[in-house]
DNA sequence: ATTATCTATAGATCTATAGATAATGC
DNA sequence: ATTATCTATAGATCTATAGATAATGC
């Protein structure tokens, strides 16, 4: 008789959609087995059925999940000064999350946030209904202040009108990092930059903050990438 | 007795090939089945198996056909002037064939160009063999223009350092252009931008011409949306 | 005579369910 | 007594092959 684990429904839930996220991330839906899920899982294939109606069912649980939790940083968000500085430190912060992530960290294995760059741009391949929803809970925190930011840059005479609505400068400067994520996600990068990943985000954020419109001479005052770096690997481990 | 169509080996192959094509993009290679595909195609799903020894080299194949076919516009690279204007154009050109793609040209059905993108994403989420293989063969020809044009800019003086690596801040802007075709692969874009395609491609044109190092006075200069719309409605049809 | 093509089917999976059994809570 | 869990399996597909047949080229 080995040790049996026997746990409590919501339990149970859990651990089966804690195993089947990082194979449907890195599967896709009809590339997973709901015979892989089980075995991750520890249990039978029957008991994923007493738990979601069907596969399905258990994939939009999961990505329903990972939509509906608050955004940890909501309320840093709402404390922020628009200003040049937190534009300058928003535009490197977006960059860092999107093309580099948590993927560092300790909590590595467990922390959802490995695995929503995949299912995003699996999404993209299908309805884009988890990308549009992943983005309303997880963007829209920011565009008021994105905007206002935009707006005190210009006030302080750090910036110029570049002839790009505010808010897409930041979609633009979120693309760019997502296509970066992307071209990253393979074991060895599709294209040689040339470049370490670090460094690439440096450049990346030299990048958009001029096509924000800011003038060179703010760049240079407002943008300290070493500081920043130093913060980001505090923040998200090591590396 | 209905009509008997018997083709030749290789138009055979060719067909399968044509009818697998934009199954495989769309669904994945997971998602397609032969039976779809031998039904599209026209045949029976033995008659697969007779032209391609398995599902795998089947669409191995299909990859490899749209990775050594000569690029079409490899000739006009070279004889480029490079310049600041050139620099302008093909950062707009960039940025239409990659956002905008051949979508609405009239050989919309069987231009293979329509489902290399998602080929490309599909791939990414894989080992990215494809993605690598594909910017092999289609970018490399221009990196060595790019380079030439960013030198010209500044030799000219319509540039500035951005501090950032030549040839990346062309992947930056093919990047961009990237996520933004990902975005409105599904049916309705996963982002509310707020604005058109031709809208969007010509403010991304302006975030990139800035983050190239380009000056204000510069951009102003040699950047002529309305022309170069023109133009890119002339190449790839009607919008 | 050769080559293209089909019908039929094997063998492997895959999703999902029926019905039985073992652990837990009262 | 209730709830979690398993074994066994049905029924549907899916990839791939064996063997037969029909069209073409000489």
């Amino acid at each position: 008789m080995t040790k049996q684990t026997r746990l409590s429904a919501e339990q149970r839930r859990n651990s089966i959609i804690a195993a089947a996220l990082p194979l449907f991330s890195y599967q896709g839906f009809n590339g997973t087995t709901t015979k892989q899920i089980a075995e991750k899982a520890g249990v039978s294939e029957a008991l994923l059925y007493r738990h979601f109606p069907s596969k399905e069912h258990l994939f939009s649980e999961i990505q329903g999940g990972l939509c509906d939790q608050t955004h940890r940083f909501s309320e840093i968000i709402q404390s922020l000064e628009p200003s040049t500085s937190t534009l300058v430190n928003s535009v490197h912060f977006l960059l860092s999350v999107v093309f580099i992530g948590e993927q560092d960290a300790q909590l590595a294995e467990t922390d959802p946030h490995l695995y929503i760059p995949r299912l995003i741009t699996q999404s993209l391949l299908e309805d884009g209904t988890f990308a549009r929803t992943f983005w309303d809970t997880h963007i829209e925190l920011w565009t008021e202040k994105w905007e206002a930011c935009v707006h005190a840059s210009v006030a302080a005479g750090d910036m110029v009108d570049p002839g790009v609505d505010p808010v897409l400068r930041w979609w633009f400067t979120h693309h760019l990092a997502m296509s970066l994520r992307l071209v990253h996600l393979p074991p060895k990068p599709a294209v040689d930059y040339g470049f370490e990943r670090a460094e690439i985000l440096d450049q990346a954020a030299r990048f958009s903050l001029r096509g924000f419109g800011l003038k060179d001479e703010a760049i240079k005052a407002h943008y300290n990438p070493a500081m920043l770096r130093f913060f980001t690997e505090t923040l998200f481990g090591s590396a």
